[in-house]
DNA sequence: GGAATGACTGAAACCGGTTTCAGGAAACCA
DNA sequence: TGGTTTCCTGAAACCGGTTTCAGTCATTCC
């Protein structure tokens, strides 16, 4: 029959002592082999271990070795929310670049649990993973200390204080002031921040901040903030009462959404009662009215670059916590074009083959 | 400093023969406790072990449990594009059923390359994973055969012929049905299939055929198949010169991407010139035109079941291999309503604020 | 020619757990 | 009371590798 029975483990794999014995040399010799100290072999063994790997497909069994090593090659990676294509698209560029040094990536979803957080920091921890990226909340501050002293940490995209690692995310204040001048060239004089609940991440905290400050900083430009709730819709209605040019500034991709949504709710006509420009980049923002203006950021490259921080100090790095800032790159849709009479006629200022 | 040096294995790590020690016990009685052998202790002894456990913080090391005992609990997964919203879907329920049964979840993406699906084949091999989920063409089929000589192997939307292993996906002639039926139902006559190259892809072969075969029983429909590529967008435009009520099948998420983005390049209005109908439901659906008719696939249940396979494997369960096949839901939006007047008129038939 | 050097090699200890096995103490039985 | 049986415990072997350390043998150097 096809199908084994693994629960008696028949674990009949080859081993290094198959091969020594093969070989009719010491398992030494053998790891000397498979490890970097060829060198140290003589060309005669050398040629009877690669003979006898070849003939009985040895592979070496990765946990053994980590345990006397210390390195399993194992990268870990905590993840707030595994459908936010924020994360998958950083995820991607982690697992890239580890595949590219030879690393594996052991994946935990949280999925903005703080339980969750605690059950996979805990297994991450009994695999001996060699490094952990987080990207979640931190709550269980005492977990990732524990951790931290264990092994170098690197943060992606949010802050956790007492945490102090090497940070590597978007340039906020950057982003917030391309945002909001976009909008302000093109015309809106009135902004809506819309933002998931901040609840202590840093990021969304930054962006908020630095949202309020350039608004300080420009007279031209009124603006509020709300948060992502159930009365998204009303607070929409309430904003788009209000007299003038105005624009959505959706903090993330989860907020465009919903956003995006709660608009078409209303009967909005997109984007022509409203300007909406969006952080991230998402593949379907040109498909809705004349496409959605957003700021990209540039996730491989934060995903890689959260990987080489981790390998750096791997290899004995101890400089002082780094912070790695990317700037986001402005794409402009229809979504920021201001029609023409500044959104009292809704004409066909935007025509419908417009990308 | 806050960042210490991790090239030195300066693991400190408590061990279970800290424990043991501080416990004045053996390290086998230790072992005992952390395993499922509590009941051979005394209570004595127990509660000695449990305080030396908390005063310590000691959490066993799983790479060296695994090593004598064969369990990692550690499941691989191989995906063919991680940035599939499918995939990911499916690889959340899998993760959810890992945790929750004391697994984790090494995820590798094969970025549809065969060279990477090789690496992550050996790697995973390396790491004695308990089980594999599949989720990829399956070239390298001598080393899934290996590893499935070794461990449960479940595949997870397409089969790879000689494997036969467990297969877990979507009843795709079901799906074709419906949504052909639906099609036919509201009018549309004639049908354009858009796939993704099949390229050997089992689904997405099934899909084809199925389509051929729904069109062959019913006589008021007629249609064609395309494969996604440069030319799709003229490749729409001669379908939509065809003359009566014209609808796109999209076979996946990544199809729909591609067709809505053509049919706005091609300045179509969404969708009173051509209905579509998508399989997969993604988020952005409700979001494009008066939203897009949709076959969802239920991913979680997907992944838990694949998981589940793979559980009842590892238990020694040696029935025969199983197929799992789900029925997709329909939900119904805009792109499947036909404009009054059978597509000529296309005038508001649609009010905007549909949904 | 004998000592020193260097290049290879293997035996054995080790990594951090699990498991076997044998033995001591207590309980049970006659 | 002695002989089992049962219960609990620890010493030691083991999982599959790595690494230390000592030893063999061929060279090289006076």
């Amino acid at each position: 029959m096809a199908v084994n029975n693994f629960s008696a483990a028949q674990r009949s794999r080859v081993t290094m002592l198959d091969v020594a014995e093969r070989a009719g040399v010491s398992k030494a010799s053998v790891s000397r082999f498979i490890g970097d100290d060829r060198a140290l072999l003589s060309d005669a063994i050398a040629l009877r271990i690669e003979q006898a790997i070849d003939e009985l497909g040895y592979r070496p069994n990765q946990m053994a070795r980590g345990l006397k090593r210390g390195r399993t090659r194992l990268i870990g990676m905590l993840v707030a929310d595994i459908r936010n294509p924020y994360s998958i698209a950083v995820m991607h560029g982690v697992e890239t670049a580890c595949r590219q040094h030879g690393y594996s990536l052991v994946v935990c979803n949280t999925d903005r649990d703080d339980e969750q957080e605690r059950q996979h920091l805990a297994a991450l921890r009994s695999y001996n993973i060699e490094g952990l990226i987080v990207n979640t909340l931190g709550h269980h501050l005492d977990q990732l200390l524990e951790l931290q002293r264990e092994m170098p940490l690197v943060l992606v995209d949010r802050k956790v204080e007492p945490l102090h690692s090497d940070l590597v995310g978007l340039d906020n204040p950057a982003a917030v002031r391309i945002a909001v001048e976009h909008l302000e060239q093109q015309g809106y004089r009135n902004v809506l921040l819309v933002s998931e609940t901040t609840d202590g991440t840093s990021s969304r905290l930054e962006r908020l901040e630095s949202f309020k400050a350039e608004l300080a900083r420009r007279s031209g430009l009124t603006g509020a903030v709300v948060e992502l709730d159930d009365e998204l819709e009303s607070r929409l209605q309430t904003f788009l009462a209000k007299p003038g040019s105005k624009a959505l500034f959706c903090a993330n991709g989860i907020a465009a959404l919903a956003c995006t949504r709660a608009l078409k709710a209303l009967g909005c006509e997109l984007f022509n009662d409203v300007g909406l420009i969006a952080l991230d980049d998402l593949d379907w923002y040109p498909l809705v009215g004349n496409g959605i203006t957003a700021l990209a950021q540039p996730t491989q490259a934060i995903g890689a670059s959260a990987f080489d921080c981790l390998l750096k100090r791997l290899r004995g790095d101890t400089a002082p916590a780094r912070t790695l800032d990317f700037l986001p790159e402005l794409i402009i849709r229809g979504s920021t074009q201001l029609p023409v009479g500044g959104g009292l006629l809704p004409m066909a200022a935007c025509p419908s083959a417009y990308l």
